[in-house]
DNA sequence: ATGCCGGGCGAAGCCCGA
């Protein structure tokens, strides 16, 4: 079964792109952020024609996250749990029923949190805590899980080009740094560095400065496994090559296999 | 790279992202 996590950044200017990728990578599931439309104006035809079901949790303008699976949805939750005024579309869950049990995923669009600091920080650090807190509790379930998304955090110096650069950055701040390491202190893998310990692995390439041409890249888009899903790990990988063509997203996908039949 | 690009909104120029 494969898992993939991707930042569109805009999902009505990545339809056609999307669809060939999703053609040639056959992935079971994805993971989609920064939709920047409302439900009703998410291109779902264009997927259901490939076969995946769509769940969507939309917002106009700004944010905006889907999960698309080849599978069906038995539960899909919308929202964060822990604080009723967040209104950003950041976060959707669901439940795929599998042969023999059911896999539990989650798109998450973590808050940018710069500049920093700032409200914006304080913004992202918050909404952090609340994600460890519902992944801390949802590791109870002893569930195959996978929490996938764009992050908005450069786990080490050695995800970042420049790390000196950006060493003030929300991405790289301690802070940041530091609830991110929270959530593997509770038992959860970086699919990634599972299998990859060299630096230089990126997944997001700015549009400007020539940042591709330079390979300039950051690695913020990552997928959290739960024991049980990381104990059926088997391969993963960072679809680079997608930032090369053309009207790309300034992220790749990143996607996992697990060892579970579909 | 401090927004140089790209997208949304909405019809010019501002806001936003990372």
């Amino acid at each position: 079964m494969r898992i993939a996590t991707f930042n569109v950044n805009s999902i009505a200017q990545r339809i056609e792109p999307l669809k060939q990728w999703l053609k040639e990578r056959e992935p079971d599931v994805v993971c989609l952020q920064e939709l920047k439309c409302v439900d009703q104006a998410f291109p779902r035809g264009a997927f259901q024609d490939l076969g995946y079901n769509v769940a969507v949790h939309g917002q106009k303008t700004y944010n905006g996250v889907a999960i698309l699976s080849k599978l069906k949805f038995d539960e899909v939750e919308a929202r964060l749990p822990g604080d009723h005024s967040d209104d950003h579309a950041r976060y959707i869950e669901a439940v795929i029923s599998v042969k023999g049990g059911v896999v539990r995923v989650a798109s998450i669009y973590l808050p940018n949190g710069n500049p920093a600091p700032g409200e914006k920080y304080d913004y992202k650090l918050a909404w952090m805590e609340r994600l460890t807190a519902h992944a801390r509790a949802l590791l109870a379930n002893e569930e195959i899980l996978v929490l996938g998304g764009d992050y908005n955090v450069c786990p080490t110096d050695a995800d970042v080009y420049d790390p000196e650069a950006w060493r003030e950055d929300a991405l790289c701040r301690p802070e940041s740094r530091a609830n991110f390491r929270k959530l593997l202190y509770l038992g959860y893998t970086d699919a990634v560095r599972a299998h990859h310990a060299e630096p230089g692995l990126y997944s997001f390439w700015d549009y400007q400065a020539g940042a591709w041409q330079k390979d300039n890249g950051l690695r913020i888009d990552h997928l959290l496994l739960s024991p049980q899903a990381a104990d059926r790990l088997t391969a993963v990988g960072i679809d680079k090559a997608e930032r090369g063509k053309t009207e790309p997203s300034d992220h790749v996908p990143v996607w996992c296999e697990l060892d579970v039949a579909a």
